[in-house]
DNA sequence: GATGAATGAGTCTTCATTCAT
DNA sequence: CATGAATGAAGACTCATTCAT
């Protein structure tokens, strides 16, 4: 599971075409990140989450990061700006471990049965989210009010994450692990479910005591009970 | 169904205690509301789920409404008081089918299985979401940022709705109709699965077809199959 | 002295000339004064004088009067009128005693020394003073702001009271009473030294427990040995 | 005179104690004032004697002081902290001469007689207040409505000035140079004559021709023989 | 590069005043 | 007469952004 999150985290090398394009300019990838960007970075990932990014304000920003109100700009030309350097990468890396080529290879590979493909999944996603739960807050919160997000997400699931889970799970349906429902509601199913756990999990009750793995494998079944042929 | 969702509606006559008193400061129950006041909210149901209560500006709420600013603040003190007086009223009626007595008596009475309870249920809140949908909207982009509405939703969930839906759930599992798992976890995926279900249709695509009957009851058939002892 | 004060407040019968005439305006002596009108000047007088007439709301004075905002317009056609329908008579009774024909005739009459005249006429406005506090803390704190009090208060003063008081003071003078001094400056040191007393006395120290008729006898004695010849 | 003046002015170094230590945090002691906001203080000053603290706009004073409205919000946080920032320094330096250590000790020195203490004291505060005439408009019409300016002047007035003055004048009394009365009683006589005197001149007639030094040698002369035993 | 003083448009809110009922 | 809903101008204050140092 960690060499998978690594993966995750790291194995960006496939983004070489369109998306990539549209998110290159808000990423500094190669710019070396300076300590005073770092603590604006943080502070400003702090402070969007807790109050969201209207109310949030780039002086309190400053004040946190103890940088100057005028260092804030010159590092990124508007508080919109912040806001697209944090939220962007995250979209990105939110996709990866799907668009990831080895994944594409399934058919082939690592998982036996759609429970498997699925527990994987999830184990993977809520690692990524455990490591960047206040970045996903603000991406929730936010996408509503900045088409921006919405654009990159749109083309990030409906052309690169579904189609390849939809392959996937058409897979299984082939093998005949899985019932032959529409892909789209299999799709909603699995990651609502999904969702509904790493959400409640990292940011309704984070204080609560969990046993990640058993809710894991009670959803692997459940999901796999549910849509046995 | 459609009886049923009036019920839902208007059954608020059990709210005989606490939460009722809780909410009561923020409802003018019996207050005759004026066309003006009227048109205050419809603007601002709009413009609050459009951009956010913090990004949403008075002048643009009056203009819209074709008012005064100063029109807004005679019938709310406050912009929060607006959002409260929005919200506020949403947070009781969303809890309202469950809490009410009838439902209690679920042992005795309406639904065989598990899966009657969910389909009736999700239905039910399908309705009220697609009424409210603009209202529930800025109720989960705000809630976040304004304790008011967390302590509200806690005490309705933890205190009124999650013991109730408990109770069946045990009732079920007592039947043998459905699997002897923790109630918080099933409570959890049933949540999420019409959630889910009621977010996609109604927010994130609205434009899609749907087929709502069809779509229900493949859920009520994961998830009996998914719970099946 | 009882007869005196009751001379003082209800002698206004000399006033039939100019000032007068100026005054009428903002005087309704003939009408019959309502309930509300009443109470609107009760409020108003109250809360000018706790906050300030720039700092004092119509809508709060409205909601302690028990009336309607639109009431106050209705009466007192701006928040200036209300403020002139208060302070205006006060400026008037201010100057009453000693405008007072009779008081004219100091020559031939009551006073024997400077001195009874000083203490006559310092008993006659403390009990003056005393029934209107707080009218007159908003005269004096309002008088630098409304050009039309520094007129009113400058037509009473420089025409009406001085000229009166000088020729009491000029008359000790000849008597053979008092110092041939300026009675410019004699005039200032009498009313420094009472408006000192019924100041401090009343607003700056009413708490204070006072023997005012010790104090008058103290500044009558401290007067007539300062002025001695 | 010029002599005392400055004493009165710079020999704060006395004020070592609680006193300061209130008064320490609306003063900006060490900070170097910048040239804009030399010009909103000047233009705070002036606005706020002509109108009063309540009629005056922060607007009006950036105008009138050639800068942004935004610009005196940056230099002082609330129209309030403008106005302490004004009054706060001239009610410490009001109460300077008289805290002296060196007036303490007048029992040894410079005063022959209370009238010589009576002429020195104002001659400077006519002196100080000449040269503070606005602000001191400002202080004496917003006291009333500034609870921190009350508690600051009693402490002053109170633990301070008075004790002092009471000082000096038990010990003319003692010297057989004035009459046995309460001290409150002449303390009233003498600030009231004074204050009559300096507000008179500088306040209400400023434009009159004024003989200062024969004005003031004739209040000693009438305090001299009205207290004299 | 970093600062922070300065800006002025924009925010929420209050207020005196009007007018239809 | 009395009401109180409605107004819109004005108020104090905040904010993202710029720029000289």
């Amino acid at each position: 599971m960690k060499d998978e999150q690594v993966k995750g985290e790291h194995m960006l090398d496939d983004y070489s075409d369109a998306l990539s394009a549209i998110f290159e300019q808000y990423l500094q990838t190669d710019t070396e990140i300076t300590d005073k960007q770092r603590r604006i970075l943080e502070a400003a990932v702090e402070i969007f989450s807790e109050k969201g990014y209207a109310a949030a304000s780039t002086s309190e920003i400053a004040s946190r990061a103890g940088v100057a109100e005028g260092t804030i700009f010159k590092h990124y030309k508007t508080k919109k700006g912040l806001l697209l350097s944090i939220v962007s990468p995250t979209i990105i890396k939110l996709g990866a471990p799907v668009v990831l080529r080895k994944l594409e290879k399934i058919l082939e590979a690592p998982y036996e049965t759609f429970g498997d493909f699925f527990r994987a999944l999830l184990r993977d996603r809520l690692e990524f989210a455990r490591k960047n739960t206040m970045t996903l807050k603000i991406l929730i919160q936010e996408v509503s009010y900045h088409p921006e997000f919405q654009a990159l997400l749109e083309e990030l699931f409906s052309e690169r994450i579904f189609p390849k889970i939809e392959k996937a799970i058409e897979h299984f349906q082939a093998k005949g692990d899985i019932k032959k429902l529409p892909s789209t509601t299999i799709l909603r199913w699995v990651m609502t479910l999904g969702l509904g756990y790493v959400g409640t999990r990292l940011m309704i009750l984070p204080d609560h005591e969990w046993d990640d793995e058993w809710e894991i494998e009670q959803m692997v079944e459940f999901i796999t009970k549910g849509l046995a042929p």
